[in-house]
RNA sequence: GCCGGAGUAGCUCAGCUGGUAGAGCAGCUGAUUUGUAAUCAGCAGGCCGUCGGUUCGAGUCCGACCUCCGGCUCCA
């Protein structure tokens, strides 16, 4: 048979070869050095036989950075980290542990809970398996012998998921222990060349909060200890970006115990603040919003009937009003804006009728689960809902993500942009959702983005566009969300008349662009490391006087800044002017103009963030800056 | 809510087996008047997260709670 190498030659080797035998006939370095095989794109064995006529590509140690290559190497560590445990704590249940970004992790079920100290004993028995040396070997074997042998071996959880899987079953065995898997592993432990025990977490069996909790050990692998090494000095550089770190440290915005989850915005994250609100207001207006304000507290009422009530009682601020009553404190604007469309009677010629607001909500997060600006209790979004009719749901859908578009494209920012179809226990009958699911794709295409589908994910009252963004530790956000809601409305009874003299209801579409206010600017910190574009920067010129004697000509050309409208400061600290630019780059700020003997109006010192100089006039510095502002 | 960790000066951190709380940076004061990433000296700064317990004595040991960190779950 043939196989076709990756650089289109042909390859003759005996029937039933593998892809091990390929490497050896290329050569025996790549014999020795290879960890796997590619076959027609997916990734299997080398051990396993090659097909006559399919493309392949032997991987090895050198591919360091395959995603591929480095995923066999992990898996493969998560056996020796289950062997491990199994040795170290007999009586453990074992669980899954697959490779993962960036690593990979094994559930297991202590019958004693153990701490963080225990991960380095663990690690210590994996260095002492990896200088025995492992192999590993395939066998398939029916479901039913499957199941007796982890039967046998007191293994519940491995049991049942032999018992949910459908055929022959295959088994990888190193060293004393075998484990249920679909592979590929490595042939040997050879290659693993680090390994680092990362965390320990508690984890649901099968991800349900109602089924046993079981302790996840994470832990990742390299070819190499200087990958490893490389890898922990980019998570460092990461966490040196974090918005939690930033924000604080450059005096944009705190977060405390006096009101958790809840920032405390600073004169400088203020600007940013009111830059994003200006940019809101402005570009909703453009596009045919009517900004409107609703109440932030509503009788328990209103949201029993738009049935927030039911499902999120227990994420609600609620606050007793009289003897009888209580007010509940929005979690969102959508029935503020239900209760305002229907306070006048409708008529088709008024829709699309888009109100925007952006109003704080409060929502009650569980324990456990703020995290930073990313996740808080005082949420501020950039919200709009659109009424409209069934006609127009396309139409709308698409003027949202051209929005959406235009708003990420000015902050350099790619958004995954994810759709959602009917869930389980959706309301409507599955014709409507066939409508309103194509609509929503038809208007994706038609803008050209990109999506993933996520099938089963939508709202219950329709399906729905979400955009998404990871932080810098790699952790995904969902930022803005197009939802489509046929639901709520006739929850709060609203109509409009139509042309044919009909009461109708109306649609709705529910949408946030940025999401959170909070959120876009804890992910905006970390986006640019806090050196933002001139027009998003606090301070966006400093202005750092030589000597005493030049203070009031500095002073001067700040006057002059700040009459165009320029964000600029003076440092008139007894300080070195070394210092001071050391201060200003540190701080992230845009430009910084040294004045001194040399400088006049005709001709000033500017220093642009990161250090390039040039001398342009007064006049000519200040039409660039408003140029790029 | 759950699992594992952590809370010491404004910030970053040290403080061993229980015995009077420490550094650097920032701050303040003074000197210096500065030329493109840190001038020098002095001073001040602490309910050791909160509450309770053990002890002659607790930052240190134990318990509860709060907040934060890494995850799980949840996220209208």
């Amino acid at each position: 048979m043939r196989v076709i190498l990756p650089d289109s030659s042909e390859l003759e080797l005996p029937d039933g070869a593998s892809g091990l035998d390929a490497a050896a006939a290329i050569g025996p370095k790549l014999a020795r050095e290879a960890v796997l095989v590619r076959v027609n794109g997916v990734v299997q064995d080398l051990r396993l036989p090659l097909e006559d006529g399919e493309p392949i590509q032997i991987l090895t140690t050198r591919d360091r950075d395959d995603p591929d290559a480095l995923a066999v190497l992990r898996h493969s560590t998560a056996h020796l980290l289950a062997e491990a445990v199994r040795r170290l704590y007999p009586g453990v249940k074992i669980a899954i542990g697959p490779p993962i970004a960036n690593g990979f992790y094994y559930d297991f079920e202590f019958s004693e809970p153990i701490g963080e100290d225990a991960l380095q004993r663990i690690e210590a028995e994996i260095g002492r398996e990896l200088e025995e040396g492992r192999s590993w070997k395939r066998e398939e074997v029916s479901g039913e012998a499957a199941r007796e042998r982890f039967e046998a071996e007191g293994e519940p959880y491995k049991v049942e998921l032999v018992e949910t899987a459908e055929g022959d079953i295959s088994l990888y065995t190193q060293g004393e222990f075998t484990d249920l898997c679909r592979g590929p592993h490595l042939q040997d432990s050879g290659p693993i060349k680090a390994v680092k025990l990362t965390g320990l977490a508690g984890a649901y069996w099968r991800g349900d909060e109602r089924n046993t909790q079981l302790t996840r050990i994470y832990g990742t692998a390299f070819y190499s200890e200087a990958d490893l090494k490389e890898h922990l000095e980019r998570l460092d550089e990461a966490r040196r970006r974090d918005h939690r770190r930033l924000g604080p440290q450059l005096d944009l915005v705190h977060l405390s115990d006096h009101a958790p989850g809840m920032p405390f915005w600073h004169p400088k994250g203020m600007v940013i603040w009111n830059t994003l609100e200006d940019l809101r207001r402005s570009e909703n207006a453009k596009r045919g919003y009517l900004e409107v304000k609703t109440p932030l507290l509503y009788d328990v009422q209103t949201w029993q009937t738009s049935g927030h009530w039911e499902k999120f009682r227990d994420d609600m601020f609620v606050v007793p009003y009289g003897e009888e009553r209580a007010l509940g404190l929005k979690p969102m604007n959508c029935p503020g804006h239900m209760l305002m469309f229907g306070s006048a009677l409708r008529s088709y010629r008024d829709l699309p009728l888009r109100y925007a607001e952006s109003s704080t909500l409060h929502r009650n997060e569980r324990a456990g689960t703020l995290h930073g600006l990313l996740r808080v209790q005082h949420v501020t979004q950039d919200d709009a809902h659109i009424f409209c009719t069934r006609e127009q749901i396309e139409e709308e859908i698409f003027g949202c993500l051209d929005f959406a578009k235009s708003v990420y494209d000015l902050f350099e920012m790619e958004a995954r942009f994810e759709l959602s179809t009917r869930p389980e226990n959706k309301l409507g009958t599955d014709e409507e959702w066939d409508f309103t699911e194509e609509a929503l794709k038809a208007a994706l295409e038609r803008r050209g983005v990109a999506y993933e589908l996520n099938e089963g994910d939508g709202a219950f009252y329709g399906p729905k566009i979400d955009l998404h963004m990871n932080d810098v530790l790699g952790r995904s956000w969902q930022m803005g969300t197009i939802q489509l809601d046929a639901q709520m409305p006739a929850r709060f009874g609203l109509s409009y008349m139509g042309a044919d003299n009909e009461e109708h209801t109306p649609y709705v579409v529910h949408r946030a662009l940025l999401g959170s206010l909070e959120r876009f600017i804890g992910i905006l910190i970390e986006h640019y490391a806090c050196a933002f574009p001139l027009w998003l920067a606090p301070i966006q010129v400093r202005i750092v006087p030589v000597g005493e004697g030049h203070r009031k000509a500095a002073a001067a050309v700040a006057e002059r800044l700040a009459a165009a409208d320029i964000r600029v400061d003076l440092d008139e600290r007894d300080e070195t002017v070394g210092r001071k630019i050391r201060d200003a780059e540190v701080e992230k700020v845009p430009y910084v103009v040294v004045f001194g003997d040399r400088e006049s109006e005709d001709s000033l010192s500017v220093r642009e963030r990161g250090g390039a100089q040039s001398s342009p006039s007064l006049h000519e510095f200040l039409r660039e800056l408003v140029a790029k502002v």
